[in-house]
RNA sequence: CGGGGCGUAGCGCAGCCUGGUAGCGCAUCUGCUUUGGGAGCAGAGGGCCGGAGGUUCGAAUCCUCUCGCCCCGACCA
């Protein structure tokens, strides 16, 4: 992307309305405007990287057996109606009406939706185990949106379901549910903690969330330290192996960890004092099991071997796509802007054209710029060295190639990394090589 | 939903108390000089002062009502 004829309205001071760094950074690096309380337009670079997050979720939920689907945004509340959620869900649904009066909602969630696709479709158990999710945007009329794309009202989703003909299938497929999450969260190079939690509304027995430890979350949370040594890399486990699973599923929980509403002060006083710990945190997934909860309500139920009906056992799995931008920009910026990690950047590298208009720089840029096949972005506006530093360093590309008339001469570029600073000089022809 | 705050140029703000027809910095445009970490000088453009009523000779300013946004709390992925 050449950056003189792009969208990307970097600003040098913050609006007023951002408080927390993730939101004053977004806005800053041209990455989202606001639109609405809690409603987000992402411009170029913030759909790349809202993009990259899905795309590693997207690889993470594959490889563990979910297939991709897509549902709608807009639900009828018939279906509602059947689970008994229409009402309870309160007055954070969204609620429109048709032309015709009928009454349809804007869907915060999907489990009546996807029991009704099941239950058209699915007849045996031969036809199960089977697991599902789709990227889709979600509309929660939240009391009071703030903190940016951490708490909006509309927000991206990757949201999974899993249909089991028993309980044992239903907790293997919540166990492979949690350790594709952690790799995920591995891939983002974030540090994850899956923590016992509350089932809120969704309803069931079983839920785990997944959080990450910044200042900024909105949950207090107490954990044991020794989960800071954990090996959360979850390599060696096989998504096909229920031994596997049940070994990382054990690793996950033996040590304690807890939200504030699930914090069970007797089993915190057994962790050794000097490995308690308790802060703040970010929710950027969560996992239920719930049983039969709606397959029962809304009538799903599939043959069984021996002729008689069974009820599937389910489980929904949320991760929040738009969150993690926020919550990625939390655990990674510095004084200067963003430090995006490699797997979610917007580009791969900014090359810095310190002398736009010079012959050699502007056609060792033009080389360089070619390399990436237009993935990297190519800052060719008539700017002085400093304005592009500062915005490279705001949009926190992980490479810098810096192009000036002393090395261009030469063929040769300053290659810089984002994070540390640490710095060398390369020949043009070799950045790509080096930067993978 | 309770409590508080704020809406004036793209962004950050002043002006409002004490009414007299809108200003500063940054950004934008033009020219010249500059050119490896947010340049300098000169000039230019850009605002129904959130909206609607009212008071007044006259309203950004006073009054009423509205809409929007932010913060704290309660609530929630």
């Amino acid at each position: 992307m050449r950056l003189s004829r792009s969208l990307l309205p970097t600003l040098k001071e913050t609006p007023a309305e951002a408080q927390i760094v993730s939101h004053r950074l977004m806005l800053r690096a041209g990455l989202v405007r606001q639109s609405a309380a809690g409603i987000y337009a992402w411009l170029p670079a913030g759909l790349r990287v809202l993009r990259n997050i899905a795309q590693v979720v997207r690889e993470e939920q594959d490889a563990a057996g979910v297939q991709e689907m897509l549902m709608p945004t807009i639900q009828s509340a018939d279906l509602w109606r059947e689970s008994g959620r229409y009402e309870d869900y309160g007055r954070e649904m969204l609620r429109i009406r048709d032309r015709h009066e009928r009454d349809l909602l804007y869907g915060p969630t999907n489990e009546e939706m996807i029991t009704d696709i099941f239950r058209q479709s699915v007849r045996s158990y031969r036809q199960l185990p089977q697991m599902v999710y789709h990227i889709q945007w979600k509309f929660r009329d939240e009391v009071r949106p703030r903190f940016g794309v951490m708490r909006g009202r509309e927000f991206l989703m990757k949201d999974a379901y899993s249909f089991d003909l028993d309980y044992a299938g239903a907790e293997l497929s919540y166990r492979r549910m949690m350790l594709s999450y952690m790799r995920i969260f591995q891939r983002l190079g974030l540090k994850a903690i899956p923590m016992l939690a509350d089932t809120g509304p969704i309803g069931g027995e079983l839920s785990h969330e997944f959080i990450i430890l910044a200042p900024t979350g909105e949950s207090q949370v107490f954990y044991d330290a020794a989960f800071e040594e954990i090996d959360y890399a979850g390599s060696a486990f096989s998504h096909q192996s229920p031994a596997d699973l049940q070994r990382f599923f054990g690793l996950m929980t033996t040590q304690y960890a807890a939200t504030e509403e699930k914090h069970d002060v007797a089993a915190w006083d057994k962790v050794p004092p000097e490995r308690r710990r308790e802060g703040r945190g970010i929710e950027v997934g969560h996992i239920f099991y719930f049983g039969t909860k709606y397959s029962r309500a809304m009538n799903f139920s599939v043959v069984g071997a021996d002729g008689q009906p069974v009820y599937p056992e389910m489980g929904s799995y949320g991760v929040g796509v738009s969150r993690l931008v926020g919550a990625l920009i939390e655990a990674n910026h510095d004084a200067q802007g963003i430090c995006w990690p490699d797997s979610v950047a917007p580009f791969p590298a900014a090359i810095l054209n310190l002398k736009q208009g010079d012959a050699a720089c502007d056609a060792l840029c033009e080389q360089v710029y070619a390399q990436f096949a237009g993935e990297a972005l190519y800052d060719d506006r008539e700017e002085r060295a400093g304005v592009k530093f500062a915005d490279a360093d705001l949009l926190g590309h992980p490479w810098q190639i810096v192009v000036g008339p002393r090395g261009a001469a030469l063929g040769r570029v300053e290659l810089k990394r984002r994070v540390g600073g640490a710095r060398e000089e390369i020949d043009a022809a070799d950045v790509l090589g080096r930067i993978r």
